[in-house]
DNA sequence: CTGTTAGCGCTTTCAA
DNA sequence: TTGAAAGCGCTAACAG
């Protein structure tokens, strides 16, 4: 059932229709009346793909990130499809963990003439990338503090969640705090690392070279830096961590190493991902707000469309400290 | 970069164009080698707003669950995602917590002309989805255990897994389980039952009537149906439930009740989600092959491409208990 | 073996 | 205020 067929019914030109059905003030009131009685009668369902062919806009947007299975994306794809929902636009959701596989979302961006797309999670790989910028398609990063001509960026602001969770360790009597970082060489990881740092500096508690460590993000990451730390000779009484994947993967190690959390040490985490309250203990966490980071994305690729060629505009939104059970006052001070 | 721009530069038509792109065998060797040097010198996208506005054929699936941020969904739309990418094929992913978003989600299907869809979650609602039989887009359920025309259905087969469990269950001491099953009136809340009942009469065991509850397939449904049964004068030693959220809801019902699992009861989910072996306890649950399940989706979708009109398939996959350290030898027998 | 051409459904000039 | 018509890129039927 197109366009002409309901011109038919309509006893107007396809032409008409159209106007009637994008709200042309040009038409009649009388005739619009009579096309939108067809319209709603015969239950008309529009064909972008002609729209898309002939304009290339296709009222969809695609998304990329790394892997679907860490509900911190997932929770975010969730709220970007709502958001898109209520533009009425679709989501062409791809998820790429390889090189090999990011180039063929690219391309897959490419074929559907998305509007734009959002790319999460691993490092930016510029000559991935770059096809997208070639053909002009409006991309937003998300905490890559970097802009450009068609690109923009919604950072996330971890300075204040960090120094929140450092100051509510404090409060607690913990004085030897460890950290757990984001896989090295991800620009992210820098910043979080740092803003832990800056909360270290701002609190005036020592930072401690040798309590720092590497993760990957993941479960099994957090769990083998755990160990690392526990050998220490001073281990410390709280570990700060780069996500909640993270945290989870040290909060285990501990009690595999028999352990318990909060009682003999406290763990903070970083996203306040779906079951992060039902964990035993329920987590501490540093939330980032992924419903404003959806909106920050939706907004800066409408805003992008209008002119592709201007440099895209930086977003911030800030991680907030929620305080649940993982941390708790120390239990031995170390002299 | 289109057909014409290629076929220009090979010197010769776009109907050649698209039969060495189709591998059609009409193309003399000699021909078809230029035209692919000319194809990978320009990398030429193809454009499949064309061949859907042509055919209708979109090379896109749809998938409509309840809720993204389960991570039985999004586990599944990760296997369904990477299967449909080595067939070359696109996702359109929607959401549909109520009525009104799943009538939006069919209109979207219908319009971006998929090639089927997987359907998953609350019941089959036939008055919303009724469009998409009309348009013929070949449907695939998730264990309503019902076929019709263009219309496959994969089934979950928790007899098994239910009788794996309740086997492990006995072989610990424990006589008196309970049940915390899933939302009233959802054909796969009666089929979990069925089957957990169905283990209880192999083995011999004895239904307890007051010791089933009814659950929401989320935690707080898991964790209010745990204090009602606890407040049993004989409470069970072990819980079986209708999915992992479910369970993890109980375990953190007992938690605040001050009861310890696996020590104090055991508990047993379905699913095995993300994170589950990460909970404290690592989950005892009976796993459901999402792998299995998003290739049987697939194998469905193509089969039904090729008629319509016949009458669907129904595929099966088995769930299968994996012992993890939520369930342990009864404690203490009651008399 | 290769080229010409029609037409999928839509929107937007341009003409009336 | 409305209609006629072109054209987006692709493929298959048909012609050569």
């Amino acid at each position: 059932m197109n366009m002409r067929a309901i011109a038919l019914r309509a006893g107007v030109s396809s032409a008409t229709v159209s106007r009637v059905i994008n709200g042309s003030p040009l038409v009649k009131e009388r005739t619009a009346a009579r096309v939108r009685e067809v319209l709603s009668e015969v239950n008309y369902i529009p064909n972008p793909s002609a729209t898309t062919l002939k304009y290339g806009r296709s009222k969809t947007y695609g998304l990329i990130i790394p892997d679907i299975s860490n509900p911190f994306y997932s929770g975010f794809l969730g709220e970007f499809e709502e958001l898109l929902l209520e533009v009425d636009h679709d989501v062409l959701f791809t998820s790429a963990q390889t090189t090999e596989k990011l180039v063929k979302a690219v391309r897959r961006m490419l074929m559907r003439q998305v509007d734009g797309a959002v790319f999460m999670g691993s490092e930016f790989e510029t000559r991935e990338i770059e096809p997208l910028f070639l053909h002009k398609i409006p991309l937003v990063t998300i905490d890559r503090r970097s802009v450009q001509a068609g690109c923009s960026d919604v950072a996330i602001d971890f300075e204040l969640g960090y120094l929140q969770a450092v100051q509510h360790l404090q409060e607690l009597g913990h004085k030897r705090l460890g950290y757990i970082g984001g896989t090295e060489g991800l620009r992210t990881s820098r910043i979080r690392q740092h803003a832990f740092e800056a909360a270290l500096t701002k609190t005036g508690l020592r930072l401690h070279e040798n309590l720092m460590r590497i993760g990957d993000y993941r479960v099994p990451g957090g769990e083998a830096a755990v160990r690392s730390l526990m050998e220490e000779k001073a281990p410390p009484t709280a570990i700060l961590t780069a996500n909640d994947l993270t945290a989870f993967g040290a909060i285990r190690g501990l009690h595999s190493l028999g352990l318990s959390v909060p009682k003999d040490m406290s763990v903070v985490g970083v996203d306040d991902v779906f079951l992060s309250e039902v964990m035993q203990p329920p987590l501490t966490t540093i939330r980032i707000p992924r419903r404003r980071m959806a909106e920050a994305c939706v907004q800066a690729l409408h805003q992008m469309k209008e002119n592709v060629d201007r440099r895209g505009s930086r977003f911030s939104v800030a991680a907030q400290l929620i305080v649940r059970e993982s941390t708790a006052r120390v239990f031995k001070q170390k002299p």
